[in-house]
DNA sequence: ATGCCTAAGCCCCTTAGA
């Protein structure tokens, strides 16, 4: 099976390219983040045309993730971690959604991004990350075959971007942002992309900004990890990079793990 | 030091993204 994952930056502006790369990649699952869409707008039945049954956690402006499955329908497991905004009152943003499909375990979610750094946003993030550490133990623990896929926002390594001084002060790279990352990996979880590519230079996001994209000024920030169940199954991994230098593209590229069945 | 560009909603400006 192919799971895919892919912060679209918007569904409602992002649909003809989104339907679009679910035709040519036909991945098995595909896992959305950045949908930027309250429950009520979400388009279910233009995936359903496409022979995709979807869950989704919405979210008004902001954030927002989905899973899409080919051919049948998500077992959804959990949604949320538990943990409220950084914002007084704000409640829990819609980062997180998981699901079984086939036997096999998928995790979506969508990290803080951590910016402005230091504040209450930075802290927020290190604090989502610990919590998910604490779920995807659980997970390891049960012996459950999962993939965990999505936005990290951390540059993992500086081989993963393209300008390591650019981006010195950021979030994405912190070293709190890195360790925090490298314990999760740690507790038995393979970094798919990184794995493959032990050299670099490999991206999925380039900015709209300064011709990010013209320059190949990008970095690495959406992961695919597998548990050591789903890690000996790895057939190949790779992400779908032409998607974005199309017309009215994500600044995020596709990303996709074929696993054995 | 700042803007660069894009999306969404409070919709012609602001907030947020990374």
């Amino acid at each position: 099976m192919k799971i895919a994952s892919f912060n679209i930056n918007g569904i409602k502006a992002r649909l003809p390219r989104l339907k679009e790369w679910l035709a040519e990649t036909r991945p098995t699952v595909a896992c959305l983040q950045e949908i930027k869409s309250q429950d009520e707008n979400f388009p279910a039945s233009e995936f359903e045309e496409l022979g995709y049954k979807a869950i989704w956690h919405g979210q008004k402006s902001f954030n927002g993730v989905a899973i899409l499955v080919d051919g049948q329908e998500p077992v959804e497991v959990k949604r949320g971690l538990g943990i409220d905004g950084p914002k007084e009152g704000e409640g829990e943003q819609a980062r997180y959604l998981e699901a079984d499909v086939n036997g096999v375990r998928v995790v979506n979610l969508y990290l803080p991004n951590g910016n402005p750094r230091p504040g209450p946003k930075f802290d927020y993030k290190l604090a989502w990350m610990e919590l998910l550490r604490a779920r995807m133990r659980e997970l390891l623990e049960q012996e459950i075959p999962t993939v965990v896929v999505g936005d990290f926002n951390v540059i993992p390594r500086d081989n993963d971007v393209w300008s390591v001084q650019a981006m010195a002060s950021d979030a994405l790279m912190q070293p709190e942002s890195r360790e925090a990352y490298s314990r999760i990996l740690n507790d038995g979880w393979t970094d798919a992309l990184g794995t493959l590519n032990p050299r670099g230079g490999v991206w999925t996001y380039w900015d709209y900004q300064a011709g990010a994209w013209q320059r190949d000024h990008g970095f690495r920030i959406d992961h695919l990890l597998l548990s050591p169940q789903t890690a000996d199954r790895l057939v190949a991994a790779g992400v779908d990079k032409d998607h974005r230098g199309r017309e009215k593209a994500s600044d995020h590229a596709p990303i996709w793990v074929e696993i054995r069945d």
